[in-house]
DNA sequence: CTCCGCCGAGTGATCCGATGAACATTCAGA
DNA sequence: TCTGAATGTTCATCGGATCACTCGGCGGAG
């Protein structure tokens, strides 16, 4: 296209430029009209959209939050196609698209390639699925931060499941509490380690609660911390730790599990409280 | 510009068309150049890329974290140009902004209209800003879970709280504690009273833990749980329950601090439960 | 009649180019 | 020296095109 404009003058600029500027008298229209409609029909949308607070996408974010949260799009209802939904909320793909991936990420909605956007059924674990990035990105004080708040919810799981846990729970507590003392290679520990904690919260009955704690403890903040902590001969310590909380689970002893969880935490805390004192 | 090229021929076109030329060249070395390294030479960014995990999207907010989470980009720097940061990480400009704009979603990016993306602070705050939208969501027995879970939070800050707070923050309590209980309408009473929580809870010293408890006291859940709860003529005892709790807090006593916020956040926790087995 | 594979319509995923808007920098003039 | 207008850089938004995937219908084989 662009040699044959270079051989010679022929009718395509001209065409060219007559299609800019439709485009751009169409573009005009377009937003006269827009403009024009927020004026007074729709005064009930126009409390969300005329002050347009913040970029288009948050506030096509907004609505979709508002439609499911009011209750017309219930969990695992399909949303209309990104094409229609463009036009019904007034944004281009585009900008439709980045609001839909960011419900996405959150868990909110999830988009299956060549059937449609669905909602998720916005249990506790789909919407704190992204929580571990906090984890992930957290660093110094904010880590130890991080472990209070840790320690604080896994004593409480603990003390739950020392109340609530069954037989199959326990086992797979026992388990990994097994396997743990039956290998020595670091990230099998580190594996069964999560997987331990993560078979206790469970049986604390609360997923709320189990869905935070997967995020705190997610596993490239383990690995961060650990590293150094199991390099001082902690492993043992850790061990015998696990063991008492799996006794306070046996004998049922809401307290005991709860101290022996704050314990464990703590200690790894504490490690960390001094190891950046020293540091800074 | 248009009506300049249809006087004449000059030579802009042939530069245009050079430059056409000249980045489509450099792109298609690009891909090739990716495509070949792929194979031998990059094998540790090649579990990450040539294996197409997700989306392409994915793959992309995945590699920004990890530049963080490497240090590559620290709190407060700037981002190379989304055009720039495309290429880079081989993605359109489309798919690059939808990975920027759903961490800038999450807190972790801001972007400057005009200026560029910069890394937050990663602040507990910033990076959990968006957790309430699980609140905002949730509903049924999650509810209960959520409650569950912000007692306690609320009750460890309360106790926290009581050890540390000084004398401005015990003043900032009072003033919202004193409004409430001037006012009988109910939107200024509600907002004071998750003022009132949020005092104690940023007194409690631990930032990531407050920015949790901000995001389970959500406006929305608040307002969606206590319409209901206050109708009830709950507000006097809701008043006694604050006026306790600065009790604790005046006489530096953490346990009493901690049984009254328990207290407080449990009998709305209460309630709701035998609402929710009465509705069903 | 039933089952299986092919195929086309529908839909999300990705890319591209263009235009507008907000901010930053530079430079001329008072 | 200070101010403000011109300029450049960058994000924000848009609409179109194309690719990849899924699903349901149709026709042929058994």
């Amino acid at each position: 296209m662009f040699i044959g404009s270079l051989g010679g003058v022929n009718g395509s600029e001209v065409l060219i430029f007559v299609m800019a500027l439709v485009i751009g008298l169409i573009t005009l229209v377009v937003r006269l009209g827009r403009k024009g409609l927020g004026g007074a029909a729709v005064e009930d949308l126009d409390v969300r959209t005329a002050p347009p607070k913040g970029t288009v996408t948050q506030r096509a974010i907004d609505q979709i939050k508002a439609m499911i949260a009011d209750g017309l799009l219930g969990p695992g209802q399909r949303l209309p196609t990104e094409r229609d939904l463009a036009v019904q909320l007034g944004v281009s793909r585009s900008s439709m698209r980045e609001a839909v991936r960011a419900l996405t990420f959150m868990g909110v909605l999830e988009a299956r390639h060549g059937s449609g956007v669905y909602v998720t059924q916005l249990a506790a674990g789909d919407l704190l699925e992204s929580f571990g990035v906090v984890a992930d990105l957290s660093r110094g004080p904010q880590m130890v931060e991080l472990l209070e708040l840790r320690k604080v919810l896994e004593s409480t799981a603990a003390a739950l499941a020392a109340a609530r846990i069954d037989a199959d729970q326990l086992a797979e507590v026992e388990r990994h509490l097994r396997a743990m003392d039956t290998t020595d290679d670091t990230e099998e520990i580190l594996a069964h380690d999560v997987a331990f904690h993560r078979a206790i919260n469970e049986a604390a009955g609360n997923d709320t609660m189990a869905a935070v704690l997967e995020g705190l403890s997610s596993r490239t903040f383990h690995t961060r911390v650990w590293r150094g902590y199991q390099e001082e001969g902690a492993i043992e310590r850790t061990r015998r730790e696990h063991a008492r909380i799996h006794r306070a689970l046996v004998a049922r002893d809401p307290e005991a599990a709860r101290v022996a969880a704050a314990v464990h935490v703590g200690e790894v805390e504490q490690w960390l409280r001094e190891r950046l004192a020293e540091g800074a």
